[in-house]
RNA sequence: GCCAACUUAGCUCAGUCGGUAGAGCAGCUGAUUCGUAAUCAGCAGGUCGUCGGUUCGAUUCCGACAGUUGGCUCCA
């Protein structure tokens, strides 16, 4: 049994970065072990905002928040409380779920304990002790009865928590918390156990780094696409089309209608065949691919003259039938087959989440059949394709590779060869990438890829997945060189994912500022007085007629009205005409930043207009 | 699906401790022709998400359903 404290917790247990960086951040009392660290290790790394003093920081007020609420609610009972990527959570369980109107009582006691200072101590118990320690704590007797030898447990005043530390040498070091919001949770993450309440908070070291925190939390919500979505009309949803059903607006549409051209070119431009099937085949269709064994509880079905069908979920079935429709030699692969389809999945409800978690949506999907040999540059050639695209759009990306999963088809034997083609184009490819075990799709392994938005939030959107299977249920198969039949091997392939969810992502991207190329509305045309009427609808059709989307605001409102109002759907540039502009024939372009440019003639703005959508920046 | 909260005009929100509701913006009409983020005035707009229950009476209380939000789990 041994009390540690915060000076032999720095010599313990964990990264010397982290204690070097944590001396620093206490170096008021720890001033002389700091400088023992520093001597013996390197002091370089005593950075603000270092990963393991944040993570130690948050989770000391995790056990700071456990305190207060068994404080202020007798009888709630602890599970776990750890620190997260942006903060950190405690799960209780007490009669009543926590309200965020229980926060602010909480949040006071909290202080109360920051100001007391009061220290964080270390003990170690044998199994039987503290399981004795946690007679009213179910939830840690559970996680105390899988533990092997000593146990540790920190303790601070009369709290005492289960936990594998470190912690802060005291309660006082706390420098900035804020109680974000409560939520439900189960016990370990399952369905079918205890339901309980979670309590999200996030804390700095100091107050700045929580206003910036609190700061970048307030830019999401203004960038919420949902929020855009209605602001920008661009889409809605409605309660009698059913959840997670997106009705697109002319704006919306457009955009979308901008992304599925310019992914029709980049896939012609690379050799992909452009198909098309139904939105509903025959139940038998999906028995012999597996979905109906394997994804039956996602998918739609209905049934019509006493046949059963199923409502695609995955476009890949109709792929397959296009390449049985003749014989296929290894002269015709790889055989790349692409189709904006449009697929239908019952996510469950509690899931869905404005355009990018939703029931219906439209993949731009490609199935790429090729010899065995082939695979590894397809993949590449997808990684290509992919990094292509993202750069258009502006968004640097990270790769996962998913592996076989519990519940999945196809002999181990298949597995591994698709798993280990997966991984060479990795290693190919050169970029960083992590693996995912157990997290591939039931036909196969896959490599995902994520991108950031501009809030550096993870969206996964590509994906290629390596198929062995479906040609084997399908008969796939080709006439080699040699003349005997050999079977393809397929892959499934999106870049963009679901043109739902990547536009709604863009949206966010963005904050709705879409770039030229992309703006539904490109010019809007504004003018002072009745007097520019003429000459306002001269530079429009100008503008149509070089194929710009440009519009005219003749409202009789004062021009402050008509710029806020292109202002607000963000619009990149307007075109203000008074007499001036009239009497000498000039468009001056205002941009949406709030710059204006100097005058110039109609012809030299369609130059530069036309420039600017060509570059796609 | 589960836990929790929410749903009042096209949008953003007040309000009614049970006696059928109000503002701003948007819309329409009129006046105003005014140079870089909101001109003024008037008008119109709601069976208070839906369906049941309790009650003399429900937008308000209770229940179910639908939808939304935050999580959990799942996923493009």
């Amino acid at each position: 049994m041994a009390d540690l404290s915060a000076a032999e917790l720095l010599t313990q247990n964990y990264p010397k970065e982290a204690k070097v960086a944590i001396a620093a951040r206490w170096q008021g009392q720890l001033y002389d072990l700091a400088a023992q660290l520093s001597a013996t290790a390197t002091p370089e790394p005593v950075l603000p905002g270092d990963r393991e003093a944040l993570d130690i920081l948050r989770h000391s007020t995790a056990h700071i928040m456990a305190q207060a609420v068994q404080e202020l609610f007798p009888g709630a009972k602890i599970a776990i409380g750890p620190a997260i990527e942006d903060g950190f959570y405690y799960d209780f369980e007490y009669e009543r779920p926590f309200t965020p109107e229980d926060l602010p009582a909480i949040e006071e006691k909290m202080q109360e304990i920051i100001k007391a200072g009061i220290t964080f101590n270390r003990k170690e118990l044998e199994r039987e002790e503290a399981q004795a320690c946690f007679a009213a704590e179910p939830y840690k007797q559970e996680l105390i009865s899988e533990l092997e030898g000593p146990i540790s447990l920190y303790s601070q005043g009369r709290f005492v928590d289960l936990c594998r530390g470190p912690h802060l040498p005291d309660t006082s070091r706390v420098g900035a918390f804020k109680l974000l919001s409560v939520a439900g949770a189960y016990w370990r993450g399952d369905e079918n156990k205890a339901s309980l309440s979670r309590i999200y908070g996030t804390a700095f070291f100091d107050r700045k780094e929580l206003k910036e925190h609190l700061r970048l939390l307030e830019e999401a919500k203004r960038r919420d696409h949902r929020k855009l979505g209605r602001d920008l009309e661009l889409f809605l949803f409605h309660e009698d089309v059913g959840a997670g059903r997106v009705v697109w607006l002319p704006r919306g549409m457009l955009l979308r209608y901008l992304i599925e051209e310019f992914e029709r070119k980049e896939h012609m431009r690379r050799g992909y065949y452009m198909v098309q099937g139904p939105q509903i085949l025959k139940r038998e269709l999906w028995e012999k691919s597996g979905h109906y064994e394997h994804y039956r509880q996602n998918m739609y079905f209905t049934e019509v003259d006493e046949q059963a069908y199923g409502i695609k979920p995955m476009n890949c079935l109709s792929h397959m039938l296009v390449y049985k429709s003749k014989v296929r030699s290894y002269r015709d692969l790889p055989m790349r087959m692409f189709e904006l389809g449009t697929v239908h999945r019952h996510e469950r409800s509690g899931v869905l989440h404005g355009l990018t978690r939703v029931r219906s949506f439209t993949q731009d999907d490609a199935h790429i059949l090729c010899t065995p040999e082939q695979v590894a540059d397809e993949i590449l050639g997808v990684m290509n394709f992919v990094t292509d695209v993202m750069d258009v759009f502006g968004f640097d990306y990270t790769l996962e590779l998913s592996t076989r999963p519990e519940k999945s088809i196809g002999t181990d034997h298949d597995w591994e060869l698709a798993t280990e083609a997966l991984l060479n184009a990795l290693r190919k490819s050169g970029r960083a990438y992590e693996i995912n075990e157990g997290d591939g799709a039931f036909y196969g392994p896959k490599i995902d890829v994520k991108i950031k938005d501009a809030l550096k939030r993870e969206w996964q959107c590509a994906t290629i997945q390596c198929d062995f299977t479906l040609p084997e249920r399908f008969d796939l198969h080709y006439t080699a060189a040699d003349g005997t039949l050999k079977r393809p091997v397929m892959l499934h392939r999106v870049i963009l994912g679901s043109i739902e969810r990547f536009i709604g992502v863009l949206t966010e991207h963005y904050a709705g500022a879409f770039p030229l190329w992309l703006a539904p509305e490109q010019v809007r045309i504004l003018t002072v007085t009745n007097r520019a009427d003429a000459w306002a609808e001269e530079i429009k059709s100008a503008l149509v007629a070089a194929e710009l989307r440009a519009e005219v605001d003749l409202r009789n409102e004062k021009l402050g009205a008509k710029v806020r109002d292109a202002q607000m759907l963000k619009i990149p540039y307007m075109i203000i005409l008074g007499d001036k502009e009239v009497d000498e024939k000039l468009v001056t372009p205002r941009l949406r930043n709030g710059e204006n440019l100097p005058a110039m003639g109609l012809n030299q703005f369609i130059s530069r207009l036309t420039e600017e959508a060509r570059l796609r920046k």
